[in-house]
DNA sequence: AAACAACTCAACCGCTATGAC
DNA sequence: TGTCATAGCGGTTGAGTTGTT
């Protein structure tokens, strides 16, 4: 038997989550805590994954999680940050508040990916990372793609001097009074925590 | 009004990283 | 050092919704 029929025939729950499970899955990491998710999948009941759990947990239930469309300067924010990273989705969310890697990917793969395709081709060339061909490495996931050295990724990205995702020579750091400031200094910490 | 296509997004899957033993 | 369990990530799927003919 195929490996995924199995999981399919195994009293596992899946599909879509109902707010009453919801109520207990919150009841659950309310009192035992965001961590175990096996536990927690075990002490609620709900015959749901840990996986399932921590997912649902991740994108819907916390608490400061922000719903709804996304504000201009979030959607400059991603496009920013995605000409820069590629998908790293997880790092992109890291800086948009109450967002979620989730959400910022399903974001960019219905709305931004056609806006941004279609700036790139309005515009002058430009470098632009790929999960093939990233523009840098954050040392995180090795995994995925090449290192490169700070320097060439600077000169390749041309990420102190310029707008990289625009073609133009406007300053990196943004005019925007909330927090959505695309801070070169900030994302270079994130990027090289060790340095 | 019905049928079909296109779009959206929540959830799942498979993989890698990490930590405990 | 190797193995196992778990967490986390990005890619993909598919049900539901919306738009078009």
């Amino acid at each position: 038997m195929e490996k995924r029929e199995e999981k399919r025939k195994s009293n596992v729950k899946r599909g879509l989550w109902k707010p009453e499970e919801d109520v207990i899955l919150r009841r659950c990491v309310e009192s035992h805590g965001e961590g175990n998710w096996a536990d927690i999948s075990r002490r609620s009941g709900l015959k749901r994954s840990g996986k399932s759990c921590r997912l649902r947990w991740k994108n819907y239930l916390r608490p400061n999680i922000k719903r709804g469309g996304m504000s201009p300067q979030e959607q400059d924010l991603i496009i920013r940050m995605h000409k820069l990273l590629g998908n790293r989705w997880s790092l992109i969310a890291g800086r948009l508040p109450g967002r979620t890697d989730n959400e910022v990917k399903n974001y960019w793969n219905t709305h931004l990916n056609k806006k941004s395709n279609s700036r790139i081709q309005n515009g002058p060339e430009l470098v632009e990372a790929s999960p093939d061909k990233p523009v840098m490495s954050t040392g995180v996931r090795q995994s995925h793609g090449e290192e490169v050295t700070i320097t060439n990724w600077v000169e390749e990205t041309n990420y102190f001097g310029y707008d990289v995702c625009m073609g133009s020579p406007l300053p990196l750091i943004s005019h925007y009074t909330d927090n959505l400031v695309f801070d070169p200094c900030s994302a270079f910490a994130d990027f090289f925590p060790l340095l």
